[in-house]
DNA sequence: GGATACTATTTTGTATGCAAATCAATTTGT
DNA sequence: ACAAATTGATTTGCATACAAAATAGTATCC
């Protein structure tokens, strides 16, 4: 009777996705999108309120956004959708530089044919969305473009560190890309890249990718 | 009266530590000192007796750590301090590895008086406890002596993930250094790359760095 | 004797309540 | 009229309480 409540089917269970979870990734989902803006003050109880929760959850997902950066904890009091100074953006844009590179290197070094395929694809959708000029699609296809290549160094880590500050400079890089020309350059980089990466030139690849962050960076600045 | 009571003095306030922050730091500490193993369990209840608190801080604290990498959650029940295999440690050097090397090259570039003034006084240090043969202490010397270069590259996020991945494989590479010797391989190694760092060779920097990081990993496997 | 089912205990996740801290606003004094 | 102070309203941090989940232990049945 209560056996189709208690839980959805044994196999594939999603493991009942607990509050914290649901709150953590929702917030990071309305950060990345820019609903939430950066420095937009966020209430615990209205929070709460909002994701069916009481502020028990709320607080260990605000804490533990903000442990990875994501919020900051004001001054005083309230916590707060990071918001970066541009030479703090330009700080992290300088680490993310050395961390992407660091993963083009190592993906040119290491490539294996499945990771191969999986970054060709990624890219396919990247030229594809840029052609048809589809900014919110080219968005969400150059973000799998990127996690593709952290993907494929093989390394959990660097893949981590690297989405982290993915996380980070999202809202800020999601102002980006206001012509389909820019979409259709942004493309053409990632696919010098990818020549660099697939005739296994580390140093060309790490190159590549330098070249193409930081153009990134300046079309940032400009947007920010 | 009371004045004395309600605050030290306004100036150089420390904000007074919330119990959450006392239990992080806490935990980190024995963690880095290995009174708490890898692969160790942690009881909410009963740190929150440990520390003369209640779950809620704890709570908060453990997700913190978690997100942070330091802890890890287990299958079913529980939160671990995190356990790598080899192959994780391997890959938690690499990542190491690639960024230290950046630390480096960028230090190299952008080196000023004070921070250099900063790392020497920080060798200085490492000399004088390795030629005492003083482990414990070299640890500690140590430790400042990447600090002092991480805090040198003028990038507060490079320093920040730096400073997560050391924090991370910290009670692997806490087994190390199990003679005199090592001290002052170790310390001669650190003069190396300053040397190259000094002589503001960036390519020069991040190769030290890359062999310096090679044999501390290769101590590192040995010691686990 | 071994396996399965059922109960009990530990443990986690969430809710609520309360006290201390901070901010805003009104009032008071000069 | 403006500065300072006090009061009032949010809001945070922590503690406790309770419910659901999971493991361990026990008993029962074959």
């Amino acid at each position: 009777m209560q056996s189709m409540l208690t839980g959805s089917t044994n196999t594939e269970n999603k493991q009942s996705v607990s509050a914290v979870q649901r709150i953590e990734r929702g917030l990071l989902e309305e950060i990345g999108a820019g609903e939430l803006a950066p420095g937009q003050r966020l209430d615990e109880a209205g929070l709460a309120s909002r994701f069916g929760a009481s502020r028990t959850p709320v607080r260990e997902a605000l804490s533990r956004l903000t442990a990875q950066g994501v919020l900051v904890q004001g001054e005083k009091r309230g916590v707060f959708v990071a918001e970066y100074s541009r030479e703090q953006l330009s700080q992290m844009f300088e680490a993310m530089h050395e961390i992407e590179a660091a993963c083009a290197r190592i993906v040119a070094q290491r490539l294996d044919f499945l990771s191969r395929s999986e970054i060709e694809a990624a890219q396919a959708g990247c030229v594809k969305a840029a052609e048809a000029g589809d900014r919110t699609e080219y968005l969400r296809a150059n973000e799998a473009f990127h996690q593709a290549i952290y993907k494929a160094t093989g390394n959990p880590y660097m893949a981590e560190i690297a989405s982290e500050f993915r996380q980070r400079t999202g809202p800020f890089r999601a102002k980006k890309f206001a012509s389909r020309e820019d979409l259709l350059s942004s493309a053409q980089s990632h696919q010098a890249l990818l020549d660099s990466i697939f005739s296994k030139d580390a140093a060309a690849a790490s190159k590549s990718m330098r070249d193409h962050m930081a153009v990134s960076f300046l079309e940032t600045l400009k947007a920010n």
